[in-house]
Order: structure tokens, then sequence, then C-alpha cells
DNA sequence: AGCACGCCGACT
DNA sequence: GTCGGCGTGCTC
């Protein structure tokens, strides 16, 4: 019998095209495998949308061949790709692209005869809020052993690499059999692991952002632990969040999703509020009925310095955080030291014409760093620091900030005696065990350093944390910036052991992510999202213009702003970026909101009003739910 | 996304 | 006159 397949390509169009195969094919093409075929002068493999034994209309050319031997979707990962095509405006075929298990080989033949799932869920296939608490590792594993017993796998989601490495050793002594899934396995491991998933062999995953996609035959349970963290967002198209596709693929495969952790995003937070996702009580833990961790569960001792009534000279080192310092190291303690920007000075500026040294590519202005000088922090461009001001020839230029660099040197000459270390992009990486393991054998006294320091396993470590200056954080323009900044502090005061001291340095005291704790902070950043119809209120859909010449980008974005507001949409804009331009691009927006109320109806206009290629010199780009804003 | 075709400005 | 930028349309 004759047939015909159709076939969706990872490129941004709409399109499929249809394709006749060869008696000589004697394999039936199945859904989602890939196949090699002519797409205008060049061959391209694509995927299998569609099989029909009928001729469809208007000519055909002939596939060339098979690319894989079978196809790795299930029938609910390829509904899955579809939804995310729907929910985040790409193509099938681009969809399908980030759903597939790279790499994947393609000689092998298998067959996957399964045993096929039963409905037997102790819980209803919600989304359900929970802070584990002390007791996370032993919450996982009692989750995991009750779905081990009727048969069903678990699937643990981490933010990052490192995270993995932390569960692989806990789980040898569990005695359930695991699989460990990451981008950076070797590609025959991912693929022997890929299987292993397929086939059921396992009890539980744990793996990073792309695991959401895992082949397990039987999902009992989806863990998202530190669901706020930023890592669960995908930065290419399509810009996927996690919890949002987990979410999906539990409504799907009819699974419960938990959302795992003791600081959650307000976005999360607002949902169970609402009665969107359910809070989780954790049964034997009865003295918090706050899913919140406030202080009285804080071993640690958070003092705020006021920089404003410092002396000069204490500007970087506070005279508080040099007293604790002092004590802890007389005590042979070591302590970290949390600097939000590399390199040694945040810019040059001179004092006689009041010009800032900044970027050709990106206009930002440039670090300078000690040895290679100024440097852009978003594209990378290097060149030596000036003398004199390009600008009025003046000989004031001055460094203005600090980094990572500059209080590494001050840190020596205020505690000669001290082991000081520098850990930041600039410096070789060291993976934060072995950070731990440095701290461990006392080979370094003072660490400073930048975001990369912040993990659970080295904050334990040491006895205090300084950080250096708060406002560097809480004023990027970003409007979650004050969000994260919670988050940070919160995963600062969650790691601390017991009898540790925080010592935030700050212009800004009496700000309220420093003043106000769990449900109070929550409340009160809700309240401003409200007042400014931001998220989590109205949900934001994020259309990005970029191109090299500044008036094309620009008239583009108010052609579409046009056509959206035909269609009478509510949207910000069009406006220039926050950074308007980045690597020589210039940039410009509109943000689409949808008060929830028409959603449905606001993914088909955009379908209408934007075409999904911007042909010409402006490229298009569209971020659904966008997590920074940049 | 590529690639071709076709339209205008500035070159030997 | 034609070389080449870029805007537009098509690929089964």
């Amino acid at each position: 019998m004759k047939s015909y397949i159709q076939v969706a390509f990872n490129l941004p169009t709409e399109k499929f095209f249809w394709y006749r195969l060869s008696s000589d094919f004697k394999e039936k093409p199945e859904i989602g495998q890939r196949v090699v075929v002519p797409l205008g002068k060049k061959e391209k493999v694509g995927f299998v949308v569609n099989v029909s034994s009928k001729k469809p209309e208007g000519k055909l050319k002939e596939m060339i061949g098979f690319f894989d031997r079978f196809s790795p979707f299930s029938s609910s990962l390829f509904q899955l790709a579809s939804w995310i095509t729907d929910y985040y405006g790409c193509s099938l075929g681009q969809a399908l692209h980030s759903v597939f298990p790279h790499p994947f080989p393609y000689e092998e033949k298998i067959d996957f005869s399964l045993s096929h799932p039963q409905e037997n869920s102790t819980l209803k296939k919600e989304v359900y809020l929970i802070n584990p608490g002390e007791q996370k590792i032993e919450l996982f594993l009692s989750w995991i052993r009750e779905n081990k017993k009727i048969n069903k796998q678990v699937l643990i989601l981490v933010p990052e690499i490192s995270l993995t490495c932390a569960f692989e050793e806990k789980i040898e002594k569990w005695g359930v059999k695991s699989v460990i899934f990451h981008s950076k396995l070797p590609p025959r491991e991912r693929y022997r692991r890929w299987l292993a998933m397929k086939k059921g062999e396992v009890d539980v995953v744990v793996g990073t952002r792309s695991v959401v996609f895992s082949p397990l035959p039987n999902i009992g349970l989806t863990l998202i632990d530190e669901e706020q963290s930023i890592d669960y967002k995908q930065k290419e198209t399509p810009k996927y969040g996690v919890r949002e596709v987990a979410t999906k693929r539990g409504e799907i495969e009819n699974f419960p999703v938990y959302l795992v952790s003791g600081s959650p995003s307000l976005d999360s937070w607002y949902k169970a509020q609402k009665g969107v996702y359910r809070l989780f009580n954790i049964p034997e833990k009865e003295k918090t009925s706050s899913h919140l961790t406030t202080d009285m569960h804080r071993p640690s001792s958070f003092f705020i310095v006021d920089v404003k009534k410092e002396k000069k000279k204490n500007r970087i080192f506070s005279s508080l955080l040099q007293e604790k310092i002092k004590e802890a190291l007389e005590r042979g303690f070591p302590v970290l030291v949390f600097v939000p920007r590399r390199g040694y000075a945040n810019f040059l500026l001179c004092s006689d014409c009041g010009e800032v040294i900044r970027c050709p590519n990106c206009n930002i202005s440039l670090s300078f760093h000690l040895k290679k000088e100024m440097l852009c922090h978003w594209c990378g461009f290097q060149k030596e620091a000036p003398l004199t001001c390009p600008f009025c020839e003046g000989i004031s230029v001055r460094k203005i900030g600090w980094g990572t660099q500059r209080v590494e040197l001050e840190a020596k000459k205020i505690f000669p005696a001290a082991r000081v270390e520098r850990f930041d992009l600039d410096v070789f990486k060291l993976s934060p065990h072995l950070i731990s393991q440095r701290i461990k054998n006392k080979e370094v006294d003072i660490l400073v350093g930048t975001q990369l320091l912040i993990k659970e396993e080295i904050i334990s470590m040491v006895n205090v944390v300084g950080v250096i200056l708060l406002d560097v954080l809480l004023n990027v323009p970003d409007f979650r910036a004050t969000e994260r900044t919670f988050h940070l502090l919160n995963k600062i005061r969650h790691s601390q052991k017991k009898g540790s001291f925080l010592i935030v340095q700050t212009y800004n005291p009496t700000y309220y992510v420093l003043n106000k704790e769990g449900e109070e902070f929550y409340s009160e950043e809700l309240k401003i999202r409200e007042t400014l119809g931001y998220p989590p209120f109205q949900r934001w859909i994020r259309i990005l213009f970029e191109g090299r010449t500044k008036n094309k980008v620009k008239d583009k974005c108010e052609k579409i702003a046009e056509e959206l507001e035909k269609k009478n949409l509510d949207f910000l804009g069009p406006s220039p970026c926050p950074f308007l331009q980045i690597k020589g691009q210039y940039r410009y927006h509109i943000i689409l909101r949808d008060d929830g109320t028409k959603t449905k109806f606001l993914e088909e206009s955009i379908k209408k009003a934007i075409p999904r290629t911007m042909r010409g010199s402006v490229k298009l780009g569209i971020d659904v739910d966008p997590l920074i804003i940049t």
C-alpha cells in the first residue's frame, strides 16, 4: 500500500509538507519519527506529523529515508509539544525539536512493549505548593517508595547540574533504582539512560530542565525542587517554563505536581492563595501552619548595616562586618563575602566632564578589570583603560563602585594574615562541591565571590556571610529585582548553620525586603504588583524586536502595535528595552497583558496579528511569561 | 531558516 | 549599463 507523510521542520514556519514514500521502505512511518526529505534545494531532517494512504493534493517529492529507526515520542509527549506550540507561540517543528532527546542514535530498532498505566493515584492530579522544611530528603524518599509500590516513577527536577550530584550520593543508599540526567553527560551515556527511563527500569529520575520531557512510561509524581529558580526558564525558543510544562504534562498523563520550596515564587504563592494550586501540609510538622520559613526556624543572626552611617574608609567593610570577620578568623572559622559584581570597579567616570566609558556594541558602562582592563559584561568587548578622558582629555578619570577584585584586595589589606580567595566567572571554575571541600580542608579563610558562591553546600560551611552592597541587586532594571533579592537572602539564611551571622550592607536599611518576612513580604510585594498591573495579576507576553538599525526596529515595532491596537488588545509600549542596545543590536518591545479573562482570545489574536517570521533586517521573538525583562 | 527573485541606488 | 543591498515569497 502506498503511503504519504506530512513533515514539520525546526523552522519558524507554521507549514507542514507532504511527501511520497517509495515502496522500497518496508517499515511503517511513526508519528514523531525523524525523516530526511528534500526541501527547496537542500535535504533536511524533519518530524513526521501525519501519515496517510490517500494521495494529498498538489505536487509531491519523495522521502529520501528514515533518519531514526523509531519515534522517541510517546503520544502524550507529542501532545505536550503541540501544547507548547500554542502556548509559547512557536511552530510544531520547533516544539518537537526542543522536546526531542538529543542526541539520539538512528541505527537502533527497539520494541517497547510496555505494561500500560493503571489509574491508581494517591493524590488528585493537581499542583501542590510545599514547604519541605528540614525533612526534605526523607519526604522525597517516602514519596518515591509510595509510588514504587504502585509501579509508578517519580520525576525530580532541580535547577542546576551541581544539585543532581547531591542527590546521586543520597539515592545510592536508598535502595531504589535511579537515573541522574542532564546535558553534560556524554552522548552514549545520555542515550543509555534515556533507554532505561523509556523502558521504565527506574523508580526515580533526577535531572535539570529538559528532564521534564523524560520518556518515563508511568509517572506517579513530578517534584520541582526550588521552584522559584530562574533556571527553570528556557532561554531559547520556545521559551518555556518548567512549572507550566510539568503542570500541563500532569494534566495529560494524570499525575500531580509538587512545587517544593521554602521560598516560593510570588507567582506560585499567589496561585496557592487563589486556590489554583493547593497548599500541601506536611503531617508530622505541625509546629508551623505557614508555608514559609520564618525567623524562628532560622538559626543565624541577621544584621543590617546602614552604609550611610559608616566612615568613608569603612564603606566596603563596615566596622560591624570587620568585627564579625575578625572574631570568626580568631576562632578558625571561614567567612564568605558576597559581591554582586565581578571586576574591580563598575565603571570609569570622568569627574571633569561627567562622561562614562561605554561599550560601543551595548552602550552600557564598561567594567574595569585589573588584568583585562575595560570589559563589557554583556558582549565581552574588551579594550585598554584610557589614561585621560576620551571625551575632554582631562586626567580625572575615576573608578566608581566595587567588584570582586577590589573587595578581594581590600580584604587582604584589612586581614593580612588571612588566606583570601576570589570566586567569580573570571577565575578558573571550581564546582560548588570542590569549593566546599577546600573550606573543609581549611585551605581558605575568606571567600570573596559572586552569585556562584550562594550554594547551600558552601554557605553551610562558613560562619559569617557578608553582603557588601545589596543595593546593586535591588536596582537592576527589572520589576522582579526585589523578589529575586528576597529569594537570595532566604537562600543564604536557610543554608546557614546554627550560630552563624549574616551581615547585609545597604544604603536603604528600611527597605521592605529587609524588614518584612514570609507572608508579610508576599502581601506587600503583591500589593505593589497589583497597583502597577504586573504579573502575577496579569499574564504577560513580551514581543521583542531586534535589528541593527534603530529606526527600522522602532518602525516594525510600531506597525505591529497598530495591528494589536485594532484588535483592542491591552499592551505596554512600544518602548525601548531596558538595555536599548545589546551586542550592536537595537531592541524594542511590546508587552501584551491579559488579566485572565481573554487568554484564549489573546493567543488567537497574536497568531493573526504577529507573523511568526519577521523578514528583513528586524528579528522578532515571543516570550510568554517572561522572567527577566532586559 | 535558507534561498531565489526582483527592485532601486552608486559604481567601473 | 551592472553590482549588490535588502524586502518578499516559497519551500511538499
